[in-house]
DNA sequence: AGCACGCCGACT
DNA sequence: GTCGGCGTGCTC
């Protein structure tokens, strides 16, 4: 078994299979599967994923493994083959798989360099060669290139006096500190405090400190307490007296943070009859999806904190995954409380070293309980008891690049592979997945009432076309303001939510209607006030806002929309006397700040939170008492199926921020179409009644759950190259596919061009299609030369949630 | 994806 | 005659 199967490093058709490598004598026993390795592969280097040991290879002139890059596999068995899973279910790469399942500080880091080659006499090198070696020992490939002087370069690399070498490297290292022991034993250390010329004071201090203490210490301590550097430590080991390692540590992103510890609640009796079935699933290692459907503050986390600890007890483990945007501190605090330091946590707000800090305390089982974003479902566990996806119905569990995968559909693979249930919960479940517990297929859990049994907010929803015809053009309602009047008045808190940050959407001419789009992209710029400049945010363009309307010259330059930022500057404006906090991307981004908003929001310092997404979710203050969405049909006019879905979702989520404790809630959702199901019937708070509703309308468009969709999308600079690459494959699959199917396309993406490439796709709508896969992957071959070389760009997403 | 190899046009 | 353009095909 001295052959190593590997995956190479290198993103492409023709390279996405195994490539076999000799293992040296001396590594032999030490490279193992999942291990990454460094191999060569043609004349350079690049880093593999080990996926297997055989005794022989068809291959005739095997090369051998360079080097491991790791001491202990980075994947597991079950993970190795949940990776060629992945790429079976969305068609990409098994070095994609395997990357995305890995923090990506594990991803490797190329570097091409030019040396001197060792025989190289360098005084037959040309003069302005050997002035470019004369202060390095190496040159960067891209400093060579700028430098001018590659040709020259080249030409003594190929006569052998300069080699270019190419190297791996780890994208961040583990981090480490210093620390300083005694090397001698006491007593000699006692003799040389005697020897010491009496001006070595630090030096004395020094040693006088480890006589007491031997323990290994860390540097920085010692430089603190005594007021010394390194070199003071540097003379002592030069003696022998003290040693000097380096001890790795992990970053620690939660400072040095207690939390809390809490005991298990008491469930009420819809916890208790929701939890039996978990925990019989559970107990009897057997495999099962439940569906937790439980409106807003009806306490699914205890639900979920119950059934860990059965997992834990069990000396299992346990992933929850929860919406980025809701993994707040809030939600980290419920988790660590009860199960302390056992718990890692994932999210994108840590940078790429605490992430892969987090991640080896899961591989080296110093923790049991991951709670973290999508990508925590990849969580190196190998003896998992449950899988908690929270909020469930959340699109961020999709991956919108490759491998484009459903965090929920690998929940489902992976505790199918370790026997044990999933558990999915929401108060507004996916038509997808209520459809599935109506089927049977997952085992529906409900719980009907909010714990204490506390009344659901009342909802009132406001025409605010009304409101426009009755002369009111601000953005708040009469009603609104009168309330949030009554609030501040009580010293109650309101929170305010807008679906959309910045400052207004698009910025137009008045006189013409020019609306002002980006040059690259099919799509308005976004009016940003902080700097006065329009964005794109679709590929960054960015440009300050024109004088004059560049159609008809007027000067009447008008933004439309509203954002949050600029609903901040109207409430200082009618309301002076408000306190308020702003929270979006633009007042959260860095590290912290959420945190600190939120705590401040809480301790009573301002009245009102405005905020966009990230405040529907999870907040819980007892003071809240009134909700107000500034505009229910932000969403609800996008080009995507969902988008009724969507909305309802989120107006159900704000709404059940008010009223949680013993105080009332009351919300008012402001709309301009109040007469739209999904905003009429988040209204009146009735998921079921919305579902049965929203289930006719998929219906009869045949979309999910009724039927399964895969878009196919493809973008060239040219745009007849892109209308007729997607008119071929609209054909192809066409006729690769069942009548009963439907093939939509070729048309133009809602967003017809991003940074100068047209996009054209295919819509398929199909019931049962077993052979899609495979034509989806022929199309991907055919045009393979293409997509390599030709410019050409075709992706592929088997059930894509956006649709742009 | 790189990179080498190879085959054609424009220059010392 | 050679330098360098980028089309083609290979990487264990």
């Amino acid at each position: 078994m001295n052959i190593a199967r590997v995956i190479v490093d290198v993103p492409a058709k023709q390279t996405d299979r195994a490539f076999d490598y000799k293992i040296p004598s001396h590594l032999e026993g030490v490279i193992l599967p999942g291990m990454r390795v460094v191999v060569p592969f043609g004349p350079r280097k690049i880093q593999g994923f080990v996926t297997a040991l055989q005794a022989e290879s068809d291959f005739q002139q095997l090369k051998s493994i360079s080097e491991p890059m790791d001491l202990n596999p980075v994947l597991n068995q079950e993970l190795l083959t949940l990776g060629e899973w992945l790429t079976e279910k969305t068609l990409c790469y098994k070095i994609s798989a395997f990357q995305a399942m890995l923090p990506a500080a594990l991803k490797a880091k190329y570097e091409k360099k030019l040396v001197m080659a060792k025989n190289a006499d360098r005084k037959l090198l040309p003069e302005r060669v050997s002035a470019l070696f004369q202060k390095t020992e190496e040159i960067l490939w891209d400093d060579a290139v700028k430098s001018g002087a590659l040709p020259l370069l080249q030409k003594e690399a190929s006569n052998g006096n300069i080699e270019i070498i190419y190297q791996v490297k780890e994208r961040v290292k583990k981090k480490k500190v210093k620390q300083v022991f005694a090397a001698a034993d006491p007593n000699k250390l006692a003799d040389y405090l005697q020897q010491l010329p009496g001006n070595a004071t630090k030096q004395k201090e020094v040693l006088e400190y480890f006589l007491h203490e031997e323990g290994p210490v860390d540097q920085k301590e010692l430089f603190s307490l005594f007021g010394i550097t390194s070199s003071t430590i540097k003379g002592l080991m030069q003696k022998g007296l003290l040693g000097q390692r380096d001890v790795e540590i992990y970053r620690n992103p939660f400072g040095d943070r207690e939390f809390e510890r809490t005991e298990p609640l008491f469930l009420t009796d819809g916890q208790r009859k929701a939890i039996i079935p978990i925990l019989n699933s559970i107990e009897n290692n057997r495999h099962e999806t439940f569906l937790l459907y439980g409106v807003t503050g009806s306490g699914k986390t205890e639900v979920y904190l119950q059934s860990i600890q059965r997992v834990l007890e069990n000396g299992k483990e346990a992933i929850v995954l929860v919406p980025e945007i809701s993994l707040t501190p809030q939600m980290v605090k419920r988790f660590k409380g009860r199960f302390g330091n056992q718990v890692a946590v994932m999210h994108s707000g840590l940078s790429a070293g605490e992430k892969y800090d987090e991640w080896r305390k899961i591989q080296r089982k110093e923790v049991k309980v991951v709670v973290g974003a999508r990508s925590a479902i990849f969580a190196p566990f190998e003896n998992l008891g449950i899988i908690i996806i929270d909020e469930e119905h959340e699109t961020s569990y999709k991956q919108e690049e490759n491998p484009r995968y459903h965090a929920r559909d690998v929940a489902i693979e992976r505790a199918g592979n370790h026997k044990c249930p999933v558990v999915l919960g929401s108060a507004t479940p996916s038509l997808e997945s209520f459809a599935r517990a109506h089927k049977g297929v997952y085992h529906l859990l409900t719980l009907e009432n909010r714990m204490n049994n506390q009344a659901l907010p009342s909802v009132d929803i406001i025409d605010m076309r009304e409101e426009l015809r009755e002369g009111n053009r601000s953005m708040f309602s009469r009603k609104l303001l009168e309330k949030i009047k009554d609030r501040l008045g009580k010293k109650e808190q309101i929170v305010l939510f807008l679906n959309k940050r910045g400052h207004s959407s698009f910025v137009m001419c008045r006189d013409c209607g020019y609306v002002i789009n980006c040059p690259h992209c099919d799509i308005s710029l976004t009016y940003h006030r902080y700097n006065q400049q329009m964005k794109c945010h679709y590929c960054g363009y960015e440009a300050p806002v024109p004088n004059a309307c560049p159609e008809c010259e007027s000067e009447h330059i008008r933004y439309f929309g509203t954002g949050t930022q600029k609903v901040e500057e109207e409430l200082a404006k009618i309301l002076p006397e408000a306190k308020v906090i702003r929270m979006d991307v633009d007042t959260t981004s860095r590290k912290g700040a959420h945190e600190k908003l939120l705590d401040q929001f809480q301790d009573g310092h301002a009245d009102i939170l405005l905020g966009t997404q990230m405040i529907a979710k999870g907040l819980d203050f007892p003071n809240i008492t009134l909700v107000g969405v500034l505009s229910a049909d932000t969403m609800l006019h996008l080009p995507d199926f969902r988008s009724s879905e969507k909305t309802f979702q989120l107006l159900t989520q704000v709404s059940g921020r008010a009223g949680r404790h013993e105080l009332e809630g009351e919300v008012i959702i402001q709309t301009y179409t109040p007469e739209h199901y999904s905003i009429e019937l988040a209204g009146e708070q009735d998921y079921d009644k919305f579902y049965e509703r929203e289930m006719m309308v998929r219906k009869i468009h045949r979309y999910p759950p009724f039927y399964y969709i895969s878009l196919v999308t493809v973008s060239h600079e040219e745009l007849m190259k892109a209308v007729s690459v997607t008119e071929k494959i609209t054909q192809y699959i066409q006729s690769k596919l069942s009548a009963e199917s439907i093939v939509l396309g070729p048309v133009a993406s809602p967003i017809p061009r991003i940074n100068n490439r047209y996009r054209y796709q295919c819509l398929i709508k199909y019931k049962r299609e077993p052979e899609l896969g495979l034509a989806l992957k022929k199309v991907l071959d055919n045009y393979q030369q293409d997509i390599a070389t030709g410019g050409l760009s075709v992706s592929i997403d088997l059930n894509p949630y956006i649709l742009m």
